[in-house]
Parts: C-alpha cells; sequence; structure tokens
DNA sequence: GTTGGCAGACCCCTCGATCGAGTGCCAACG
DNA sequence: CGTTGGCACTCGATCGAGGGGTCTGCCAAC
C-alpha cells in the first residue's frame, strides 16, 4: 500500500519531510521530471532536467540521480535509449511533496459567481461539476450528500392505481426522494389520504435517516385497514433513502478522457463504462475522499485503486459538508496536473460547501 | 439531402422498389458488400462478393457492377489496390432496401421480462435503455415523451426560506416535475399553504401543458398577498415543463464507442460531447424518429445529420407512444449492424409502448 | 453481356542503414 | 568522495528499397 498521507496544506508551516530514501536533490530531479512529464508528454532526459530545474551541476550527477531513483522506483525507463517517465510510486511523492495553493482569483471569484447562480441544491451540484471539469479539463464528479442528517419537509403520498402509489419525500435544501409503492390489496383514496395524514404527523420535521424506523413503528398501532399501505411505505423506504435517485453522481466532461493521450482506448473504455455505475462511482469518490484530512483533497494514483478499471488513472477528491457528507473530484490519467487538480478541487469544494450553507442558511426561519 | 423514406416493415408486402441507378444485381452486390464490411470491417473485395453473395457470375462481372457502383456514389476505394468501402449513400440504400424483421422469441421474451420488472416510469426508461445497449452493444437512448398531455396529479408548494419555496407538480404516471421558486418578497407559511391550496384547486386534472397559462390566469384574481408568490410559481412553470428534469434522457452503454475501432478518437471525444449535452441529443433523437413512419425505426446516416459532431456516426431512432411521444434509438459508428440495430430498437420501443400502458392502465381507476 | 487473362497500382511487411537521443561507465579531478 | 567530461553503447525512430499479395481496370475473345 502506498503512502496514504493526504496532501499538505499551504497554510501549515512544518518543513516538507522528505521520504527518507530521498534527499534534497533527488526530489528535485524527480519533481522536474514529473513536472516535465506531464506537461509534454514525453519521457525526460538528465540534460533536460539540467535545464528546466536550473541545477548547478552536470547532466553526469543527474543521471547518477535518475539511476538512483530509478532504482528505487520512482521513475521508469520505457527503453534502455530513452528518458524517464514517473512510476506510480514517483507520483505519490511528488504529491505528498506538493503544497496545495490557492487558486488565482479570477478563477476563484469564476467559481463562486457560477455556483452562486443556482436554485436549489440539485443545479448547484450539477454546476459544480461543469466548473470542475471545465477548470481541469479532466472528467468532474460530485456526489450529493447523504441526507440522513437533513430533516424531513414534507411528505406526500399519491395514489396512482388502486394498488400503487408514489411516495415524496423532501427534505429541508428541498431535495426529493420519490418511491414506488407496491401495495398488497387494492386500497381506496381515502385510506390513502388518511395513511398520508399519519405519515406527515409522523415524519415531518425528523431526521430523513430515522424515517424507515419510524414508519415502521406505525405500521403494528395502525388500523388494519391502513396496514397493507403502511407496510408497503415501510418496504418502499427500507432501501437507504440517499440511494439511486438523491446520492446521485453528477458528472461532467467525459469526452475529456477521450482527448488525453496517454490513456490507451481499452482502458478508456473500461473507464467509461465504471463511470457508468454510479453506485460504485460514488462509492470510489468518497473512499478517496475519507482517506484525505478533512478539508483537503486527496489523490489515488493508479494501482493505488482497488478498482481495476482505474488502474492507469488518477482521482483527486475532497469531502464536502462535514455534517452531512458528499465529495466531488476529478479523475483524469495518472499523467495529470496534480497541483491544478488539487487545487481546483478544494477550490470548488469549499466553494459548493460556502453556497450550500447558503441555500438554506441566511433567510431560513425554521 | 439523402432519401427519408423509413425502413420498410416486412409485414408490408409490396415488392422492394430499387434506385432508379439499381439494377436486381447491382443492389445484391451491395447488398453483400455492407454486410462483409460491417461484419469484418476490411475492404471487400471482387472475389469474396463472389463467394459470400453465392453470384453464378465471375469476379470480373462483379468488378463491372462494383465500378458502376462507385460511378454513382455508393461505394468508395481506400485506395486503388483495396476492396470496397460502403459510403454513406451505400449504407442508406442498403437500409431502404433492408426488411425490419422481428427479433427472436428469446430476446423478445428477455426484452418483456426485464422492462416489466420496473416500478414506474423512470425506472423503466432507464432499464429499457440499459437492455437496449446490451442487445445492441451500442449507445442507448431513451428520450422521456412530453408530459403536455399527461394529467396534474398533484401539487404541492413547500417552503425553503422565506424567499423560496419548492414547487412540485406529479402527473398521473408518476413523473415528478420539481420547480424553484424565488419569491420577490418574504412570504409567511399561511399565505404560501393558501397559495398551495389555490394552485391545488386549479391545477388538479388539468393538462400538464396548461399548467403556466392556469397560473397565470390566477395572478390577478389573487388577494394581493398571494401575489408576489403566484408570480413567482408563473415564472417558475414558464419553461416547458418536460425540459430538463422530466424530458431526461437516459443514456447507457456509452463504453461501447469506446470499443469501436471504425471510430476515430477524435470523433469518439466529440460524439461524448455531444452526449453530455442533454438537450441536443433529446432534439436530434426526436426529429430522427420524426423522419420515419410511425411505429417504425428510422435511421439518420453519417453525413445525414445535421449536427457536426455526428458526421461519422449513425442513429436509429423510434418514437414510442403515439399520444405523448418520446423517443429511443441507438447510436454508433456508420458501420453498424443496421439490421439488428432496426429491430431491436422496434422491438424494444414496442415493449416499452406496452410496460407504459400497463403502468397506467389496468388498475386506473380515474 | 460475360469472361479469363494480364498489367498495373499500391498497401503492407521486412530488412538494413542511418541518425540521434540518452544512457551507463570510467577515469580524472577537486 | 562527490562531481565531471568523455565515450562507447543501446535502441527507438525514420527512411528507402524490395518482395509479396491483393485487387483493380482494361481488353480481347467468346
Amino acid at each position: 500500500m502506498a503512502d496514504q498521507r493526504g496532501a499538505r496544506d499551504a497554510a501549515a508551516d512544518e518543513p516538507l519531510r522528505l521520504p527518507e530514501d530521498l534527499d534534497e536533490r533527488k526530489a528535485r530531479v524527480l519533481r522536474t521530471i514529473v513536472a516535465e512529464y506531464v506537461a509534454n508528454g514525453q519521457p525526460v532526459g538528465s540534460s533536460r532536467v539540467v535545464q528546466t530545474a536550473g541545477l548547478d551541476v552536470s547532466s553526469a550527477t543527474v543521471r547518477n540521480e535518475m539511476a538512483a531513483l530509478e532504482e528505487r522506483g520512482y521513475i521508469d525507463q520505457p527503453h534502455t535509449s530513452a528518458g524517464r517517465i514517473p512510476t506510480d510510486k514517483g507520483y505519490r511523492a511528488f504529491v505528498d511533496l506538493l503544497e496545495v495553493g490557492g487558486l488565482d482569483t479570477q478563477r476563484a471569484e469564476l467559481i463562486d459567481e457560477l455556483l452562486g447562480s443556482a436554485h436549489d441544491a440539485e443545479e448547484l451540484m450539477s454546476t459544480a461539476s461543469a466548473v470542475l471539469s471545465q477548470l481541469t479539463r479532466l472528467v468532474a464528479m460530485v456526489v450529493a450528500p447523504t441526507m440522513d442528517e437533513a430533516r424531513c419537509k414534507l411528505v406526500e403520498l399519491v395514489g396512482l392505481g388502486t394498488t400503487t402509489a408514489l411516495l415524496l419525500l423532501v427534505d429541508d435544501t428541498g431535495r426529493v426522494v420519490r418511491r414506488s409503492v407496491d401495495i398488497e390489496t387494492p386500497v381506496t383514496d381515502g385510506d390513502l389520504g388518511r395513511v398520508r395524514t399519519v405519515l406527515a404527523e409522523q415524519l415531518i420535521g425528523r431526521r430523513m435517516g430515522d424515517v424507515h424506523e419510524t414508519v415502521d413503528g406505525l405500521v403494528d398501532e395502525a388500523p388494519s385497514e391502513l396496514r397493507p399501505t403502511l407496510q408497503a411505505v415501510r418496504s418502499a423506504t427500507s432501501e437507504d433513502l440517499s440511494v439511486d435517485l438523491v446520492r446521485r453522481v453528477f458528472v461532467g466532461g467525459q469526452a475529456a478522457l477521450a482527448g488525453d493521450e496517454s490513456l490507451e482506448r481499452n482502458a478508456l473504455g473500461q473507464v467509461l463504462g465504471l463511470i457508468e455505475e454510479r453506485a460504485t462511482l460514488a462509492r470510489v469518490l468518497d473512499d478517496t475522499a475519507a482517506d484525505g484530512a478533512d478539508s483537503l483533497p486527496h489523490a489515488r494514483i493508479g494501482a493505488e485503486h482497488d478498482v481495476e478499471e482505474l488502474k492507469t488513472t488518477s482521482l483527486v477528491s475532497q469531502r464536502y459538508q462535514v455534517v452531512r457528507a458528499g465529495s466531488l473530484g476529478v479523475l483524469g490519467p495518472t499523467r495529470m496536473d496534480y497541483g491544478a487538480a488539487l487545487s481546483t478541487v478544494r477550490a470548488v469544494s469549499e466553494a459548493l460547501e460556502r453556497t450550500l450553507a447558503d441555500l438554506r442558511g441566511p433567510d431560513q426561519k425554521n
């Protein structure tokens, strides 16, 4: 397992702690190689390192350093007479040494402006993924927060047929959960209305996470004619309410994947396939974010992924909203601009937190 | 403009009408070339045509026919000493001569079974796109029907802050429209409740397409304290209700695009980009389906598209539900198996219609 | 109209040679 | 001992030539 520390915060002023097997100069060489390779996509040779790193030594010296770096697994050589390419371990070390800077004010303002124009949580997250993908030119993903902690604001039960109904729950940020209810025996509109009233009385104001349990408690007390309906509602709410409809994943900029040369066509297909499996995708984003410190983005690089399809890609992900956590991030080839990715994810994440708070904050009366 | 007749129905028993510039044998040669090329991806030569078409003439004769076909623009030669490849016009002629057969019972049953397991319209369409993409190994898309003709079944107005509320409309198939309402001046819960009552009285049972107009009519009659809220509702419903949230496009199997060699990497990126623009996508599907006869799928091939990004792809699309029409289809490289695509789209479309009818049919009481 | 035959075009693969980038090693130097 | 310049070496990339194979277009004959 690779080092799982999160990216460093630029604010924390402790000196950069180098890995044991890297001295100052080796680290600098490694940094240069990663930066150059990310920028140009070409293996980088010793002379180029000397040039761009502005080191005051000869290329022969750098060659020695590079040999050491290769031996320790930080870089690799496609073939004997080629320059070096970072390994996953090399990227990892690079990222660990990286200071996550802030974004320039222009971009930061752009983010705030765009996110601020959203009317509700859903639109907000959709915008966030669009902004994130455009700024990074990577695939951007935003996982909606769980709604367990949110309060139930509205309950509706609409009959669609004599044995089917639609259950609607709205939370205090305006998110809507929509569940089909299949009732065993036909039920009249009147009974449906009565169930609706009971549900509204009991559920409104309660935590969304407690809905199922509450409904469960109602089934036994209820008069027998309402029981089949309540049982149906119980089973309709048994699955985590956040799944599927609410814990949606907003994906933007998939096309960017195709534009990247460094991703094999085959790998591309696999990644696209994975992106369609929203449940796995949400898990991967959440997990990756959880590996990092709170309010700092964290990267998973290449082989660090536990999902086979992502082994040639890197994911930078961060949690937002500590109370009811969602996560967001960008996905791209391991050869990505980690500096930009990390700081952009961080900036958008923070902007999203702020805007989300605004949305239910200032003019909230209850 | 290419020929815009829809695909032929196998049931219609009129003789196949050949294009003027194709006699029986030329058509047969063309058919063989398309079939072979679709199957193998290799340019097909005269001798191969003789073999697989089982023609009782020599390859020289076929060469003459092929020269004629090339002159008329049906086929093309990548280079002098290569076999022939169909042009878009060639594919078009091929498709026009194609009889849209039924699917084998095994597949047909599979489709019915899978679609039948869906609980509501949304799940149904999502399943349909998954089924369609798996059967064809192409990108499948299902555009939800417009809801103009559907009846309003429920109206709710939930306050989220003193100046923001959430408007919920549910139609008689259980689809939910969700609109943010920004009110000019703060409004009390009581007033909000009264507006809700007014809206419910006036809207329930009405066509969803008439909602905006109805609300518009209410604004002037309403007491002044309700007016800001009604105005806000009016502007929230001004946009077509079907757009965005309801007229969703369910896409499945994008990964298939990456797997196909015949699509340039560049083109792939463009297609992926277009797929993310759901509004355009819905329009293209609708338009393509509209070009064909009702209850028959229609193909748009390569250059027939008016969208630049799709010029190297073909789309097979069909309308379902004539009253409140949606459309569905598959997208892939022009070199696709049109026979399979056409019959599968047709089969899924019909199954979707049936299931959608069932969903609101048998046990519907109002 | 159809056919066999044939020359020609041209892709594809391989082979060899050359070029150049970049390396590893080594002896010398401070 | 770290650093350096020098040098031989490796190996991909590029180029051109040549052979094999495929498929065509044309033509004369049937």
